[in-house]
DNA sequence: ATTATAAGCTAATAATCATTAGCTGTCAAT
DNA sequence: ATTGACAGCTAATGATTATTAGCTTATAAT
């Protein structure tokens, strides 16, 4: 990140006051600044306040693509499949599900963007789909179609979602990481 | 809330509005408009727009020492003990946790104040802390402390604090109650 | 060399916002 | 009957907002 364009520095910048702030709280002129440039040069790079926000979903939407395809779950739902199967699913799952901590929680822009989405969620009907997709009813339905059970799912993913926000709030995150270790590995064998 | 005066309605309305679009984002206008009066009647019963967010967090703060003296919790942390009271406990554990999920989602108030919280966790020191005290590191703590372990509190109250999310975006309510329902019961014995 | 484009700036605009001043009517207490 | 407080209103104010117009400068292309 150290050779960004300023095009791409307003976006992270917007992405980080929008999380903290929440869209409509942050004006033009604390992104500009923030950025260190003047509100109306903004101008130049975006067609308007909203145009940044939606660029935002655009390019999360494009590294979410990126990083789905490096990873290399299974997409399908699951079927009946030998116990063998079994076994290396749910450890590719522990994995994947340790990178996805590791992916909302030290990435700066994907941090950020999970406390935007958290705070406009409510707003709209886009947002709420949107929040679920990433956060919520999406990545549940992924491990239930896995696990092939809702409450098998539940149990597997409530503790990690509720460590997210007990790993904003903590001031000793690394103690909040070795729980979310200690909670995925329970679920070997 | 029949015959609600002004002021409460004021807070009523309010705590919506905040809940859906953040405090910022909302104008002490929308207010007026949802109570049913001009704008710079509000400051008749307020001195002015943060004063009604901060009765808010006064009224809730009352309404829970209300409810935490309606019901009958033990208040310390687990010792050594029976084997029986450890089951009384866990039931005890449960029959709270129902209420509890019951409060924070068809109370009308409770669900909005639940809500804001969420959108306005980041936005300062105070917030986050009444955000964890509310429905973060607070009730997880408590729950730790009940069971005795961090781990057993993170499976117990994980898919709990999850369930709120996805209760918020379902359509279909009661199948989320029934979720939650079904993880609790397999916390008895 | 010239031209064009990109990216910054200052100044201006029109809208919206929170808040105040000051007016009116209602109703209970004196 | 009179007073006074309460709760509403309209109109006004000053600050902040997003956005536009138009200027300058540097770099890249012709």
């Amino acid at each position: 990140m150290k050779n960004a364009t300023t095009k791409q520095r307003i976006l992270i910048e917007a992405v980080k006051l929008f999380a903290k702030e929440g869209y409509e709280a942050v004006s033009v002129d604390q992104i500009a600044n923030a950025v260190g440039i003047k509100a109306p040069s903004l101008y130049k790079h975006y067609k308007n306040k909203r145009d940044i926000f939606d660029s935002i979903l655009r390019f999360m939407e494009q590294r979410d693509r990126e990083q789905a395809a490096a990873s290399s779950l299974p997409e399908g739902t699951a079927e009946v499949m030998p116990e063998a199967y079994e076994q290396s699913c749910i450890a590719d799952l522990i994995t994947f599900s340790k990178q996805q901590f590791q992916y909302w929680t030290k990435d700066d822009f994907a941090a950020s963007f999970r406390k935007m989405l958290t705070v406009e969620q409510y707003r709209s009907e886009e947002m709420n789909g949107l929040y679920h997709q990433y956060l919520g009813a999406g990545p549940l339905k992924y491990v239930a179609d896995l696990l092939g059970s809702q409450a098998e799912a539940l149990a597997f993913y409530g503790p990690m979602y509720l460590l997210y926000s007990v790993y904003d709030g903590a001031e000793d995150k690394a103690s909040v990481c070795a729980l979310l270790d200690a909670h995925l590995e329970r679920w070997r064998r």
